[in-house]
DNA sequence: CTAATTTGTAAACCGCCATGACGAAATAGT
DNA sequence: ACTATTTCGTCATGGCGGTTTACAAATTAG
């Protein structure tokens, strides 16, 4: 009876684990693993006493994470200051894995992360899936999957989860796709035509990306506004260390913010939403180039080489975003905002006129602006990253399968 | 050494209970009594069944809360079912009360509540506040709340906490406000002119009104959005059953977010504010009318009485607060929208308008809208529950003190 | 009037962390 | 070198909290 190992949308009343000794046990097991994952090798005295427990708790807690295999243990630190030195511990490098993957519209990705965040193992499929149906995807997904996998487990690996990207809307499931434009995809269960053997997540790339961020950025804080651009234009809400979902899982629509309440009409129904002057298509448009494959890329070529038409374009995108984004920071107060995903790559020629528009339109210090360095490897990272993260908030329920 | 009986601003990484056994114990109570003042008398079985602890641990807990005073037995319950018949445990109408107080533009107001919600005592002061210094207001505000108090403990209760909404921000200590404009107040710690032997919080009322809207409003989810109009628009943003307060505490600037990016320049630096089109002082000028007290009661008198420069300005209003919201919606994925404060008064002339703009601009099914039931009382309640749901929190902190 | 059902409590038990003491392994001082 | 000091990890003991099991009390069903 094990319980379901993560959970994508944890929009609900966050599920609280049983206050029970047991409860308290795994939680205690979840706080040893966080701790020594986030801080590197750390004595059981070092735990002990960030996490506040005894030296003789941690040790019992140790002892059963390194008999799991969740933990290992390093041997004796190099002794600096008086005291017999500790032992170190580190997060395990065998054991459980996470198995992230990113259908693109026009590439597969899969890779393997192990719970000390390195990528074990990759795979990658360069094709169009524009307009593909769903099941040869999958299928060749599936076959990226086990050949991942299968590199994976020859380093002694095994698999404790997949988390899928998608280009699309996700249901709160985290397995069906309600609609995925650029796919063409409409309610399609992927839970049906993905490996059953390992417990699968899906969510929107645009969520991955983010929570990559929060998690592997530099210096990004608790509560931030992570921006990219790949099916229209999403912002994914960080507040306090965790994603804002709404109610039906829809939250961080930017591109349906009005930025000229009488301006173009938009597919949506409205008039002058964001997407109408910062969307791909709006940009190429006003850039003056044709539609095609690696459409961003072209931009960042010509915007790169000097056209000025294509830098007039994507600066007054950036100021649409800008006006966009002010409405944004004005009602969430984030500590800072940050451009991922094809965004990312634009951003030289974005930037100055997005946080012209955000100063100008802010009374008291600007919200600062910053620029992902994970770039497009984000919603893949994330999504790996996702179920190795749902391993040490709960290591327990790993440890009965391992 | 008692622990901070509540907070305010629990933004940071939300404080959590040690992960011991007393902490355990803790967070045992507190589940006993938020689901005995959720669901009305219940029986030890009854609580035991849904917090998923058996009978025997439901026991000891209920008895300590009643050795502390914060749980009644009320005998046995009518015997309806088979089996021997339950005795009925609630919530104490003695003991602990939440003192909440306002300040107002041109009103003071303070009350108590008792665990169970009722309002016990109150005492309100109509007099206009607009530019009088902090001393004077906040010495007339302690002998109210001394009188509410004295009456109160006449009943039985004892002041567990005080709580009061200001007109204005408030620093994240929850002792200072920042700045009041329309009381002229600029970093003032009301913490040093209030009484000190009540533990003391101070927010915003917006703040409060939205969280009065969540604990008492009929059917309010756990995540929507309270839009109200007092010193400025603000739009508490709530999430999950909590209040999104933002970096620096600043989250639900509704007022600025931009409608017309080359509207009307505002104060605050920007153009085109929402301020500038739904703001009172905007509404006021569209309507022609003077400036003087009580002007949100004058404009609901004079649409009432059918003027049509005041119905056109609202209508006018209600169109920007849409597109504002429309932001916030697509943004947030709220499961409603609540208007309060004044603008629940309004609400009448401002809706069509308000739920046009909305329903045309959003793709799927329209947010709904409602307005709030509680409109100028909420602030006040908010403050005097907040102190209630502290109690109820941690039932073993106050249990020291009782 | 008996059987079945449900409630509340008491006693024994188990699990978890705290406490205090100890040996081990390093440094600091003489 | 040798001892005192400091810190680490572990062990035995104990307290505390919820569970398990059993049972008496109070009701309904037949």
């Amino acid at each position: 009876m094990t319980a379901p190992l993560h959970e994508a949308h944890p929009a609900g009343p966050r599920r609280v684990l049983p206050d029970t000794q047991q409860g308290m046990r795994r939680r205690n097991l979840a706080r040893v693993m966080h701790t020594v994952s986030a801080e590197g090798p750390l004595s059981r005295a070092a735990v002990a006493s960030r996490i506040g427990l005894t030296r003789a708790a941690v040790s019992t807690l140790v002892d059963e994470l390194i008999r799991t295999g969740l933990l290992d243990e390093l041997g004796p630190e190099r002794p600096g200051r008086v005291g017999r030195p500790g032992s170190a511990l580190a997060v395990s490098g065998h054991g459980p894995a996470g198995i992230g993957a990113e259908i693109g519209v026009d590439h597969l990705a899969v890779c393997a992360v192990d719970l000390r965040g390195q990528v074990r193992a990759r795979a990658v499929r360069h094709a169009t899936n524009r307009g593909r149906a769903p099941e040869p995807v999958l299928e060749e997904l599936t076959a990226l999957v086990h050949r991942v996998v299968a590199e994976a487990e020859g380093e002694g690996l095994w698999p404790a989860g997949l988390a899928v990207a998608v280009p699309g809307l996700v249901a709160r499931d985290a397995r069906t796709v309600v609609r995925a434009p650029n796919l063409d995809w409409h309610d399609t269960d992927l839970g049906a035509l993905l490996p059953a053997d390992i417990p699968l997540t899906v969510d929107n790339e645009a969520n991955f990306g983010a929570l990559a961020e929060l998690w592997l950025g530099e210096r990004t804080p608790e509560d931030f506004l992570h921006v990219s651009a790949e099916i229209g234009i999403g912002a994914a809400v960080v507040v306090a260390g965790g994603l804002l979902r709404g109610t039906r899982g829809f939250a961080g629509e930017l591109g349906h913010v009005p930025v000229q309440p009488e301006g173009p009409a938009c597919p949506c129904g409205g008039r002058g939403c964001l997407e109408q002057y910062a969307g791909e298509e709006a940009v190429l448009r006003a850039a003056g180039l044709e539609l095609g494959e690696d459409r961003v890329g072209l931009l960042a070529n010509r915007a790169a080489e000097g056209d000025e038409n294509v830098r007039g374009a994507l600066r007054d995108a950036g100021t649409a975003l800008g006006i966009a984004l002010t409405g944004a920071v004005n009602l969430l107060d984030p500590e800072s905002v940050v451009l991922g995903g094809a965004l990312a790559g634009l951003a030289p020629w974005l930037l100055p006129s997005l946080e012209a528009e955000l100063d100008r339109r802010t009374a008291g210090p600007a919200c600062p602006v910053s620029v992902s360095r994970l770039g497009p490897e984000g919603p893949l990272l994330g999504a790996a990253h996702s179920v190795v993260r749902a391993v040490l908030d709960d290591p327990a329920a790993v440890a009965e399968r391992g």
